[in-house]
DNA sequence: ATTATGTCTATAGAGTTAGTAGTGTTTTGA
DNA sequence: TCAAAACACTACTAACTCTATAGACATAAT
């Protein structure tokens, strides 16, 4: 598994519009995109394929913008980078259809490739946005305190 | 981690090496190629990697070839990835220098990618060539059995 | 209407990947 | 001695991917 600038721009932006659930509230694609530091026309594509994907909604026109489209709780971290960056496996023989090794018995690689996609699987499925917004509020709190 | 074809030569090449290991044998770059289906050129470039990191050591000239510059069981598998494909980390802020994130406090994600790295690291570096050799040889076997 | 927003498609520049080409250098052995 | 067979090294190219930018369009509020 490879992370590109696009999912990390889906997983901070997916992040800042958990920080923001529940109230209502909506935020526009030009407030992301400053509050994250990102191209705004890039941003826009990565929202779009998010909208896509159903993890966000957006309202159009004036007072309209973004807002995520279900609870951060059922969010994964995994499902973001899945549909941002395509299949965590290191490399594509580990799928059943996958014909490049000449002897698939003897590719005896293709085990370890797949370890690592389930390991790899085991942690980012199981980090929910919820959990994520805790752990920023938390860190941002203690980071006060030290002020 | 993502692996390219270049990655993957290198572990097929090693494998097949340390197939051969031990009995003294050498093997030329052209019986190498045949043997794995890779194109020549390309692997004289892996081979000269894996050289110039030390797993493989060439005699030159009439008679010349490739063989392994260290046993089996010393090289892991993750030492071959690193040398030919980098870092085993999703993404670059995982190391200490990298100051990409406008507040690394906040950077919650970082955190993921490290385990990500640590869970992949303690797969491939836990996996020899010896041990690699001798499930090459079991799955053959059991293969020829079958027939 | 005007303005502020999201939607969509195209494109461009930089970098990476996979593969090819050509020219060395070294060693063997006839 | 010299031709053949092998490794050594550098350069190049076509295709692809990644990051970012541009511009035309659609929608909603005032």
């Amino acid at each position: 598994m490879k992370i590109t600038y696009k999912g990390d721009y889906a997983l901070k932006a997916v992040l800042e519009l958990a920080l923001n659930h529940g109230n209502g509230s909506i935020i526009t694609i030009h407030d992301l995109a400053k509050r994250l530091d990102i191209p705004i026309k890039f941003l826009e594509q990565v929202l779009l394929d998010l909208k896509r994907g159903g993890y966000v909604a957006a309202r159009r026109g004036k007072l309209g913008g973004y807002f995520l489209a279900k609870s951060p709780a059922t969010i994964k971290v995994g499902e973001i980078i899945r549909l941002i960056e395509g299949p965590v496996e290191p490399i594509a023989c580990t799928n059943e259809e996958y014909s490049g090794c000449k002897d698939i018995y003897k590719c005896v690689f293709r085990g370890i490739w797949q370890d690592v996609a389930k390991a790899t699987s085991d942690i980012i499925d199981n980090i929910t946005f919820e959990y994520l917004v805790n752990r920023t509020a938390r860190q941002s709190m203690s980071v006060n305190y030290q002020i």
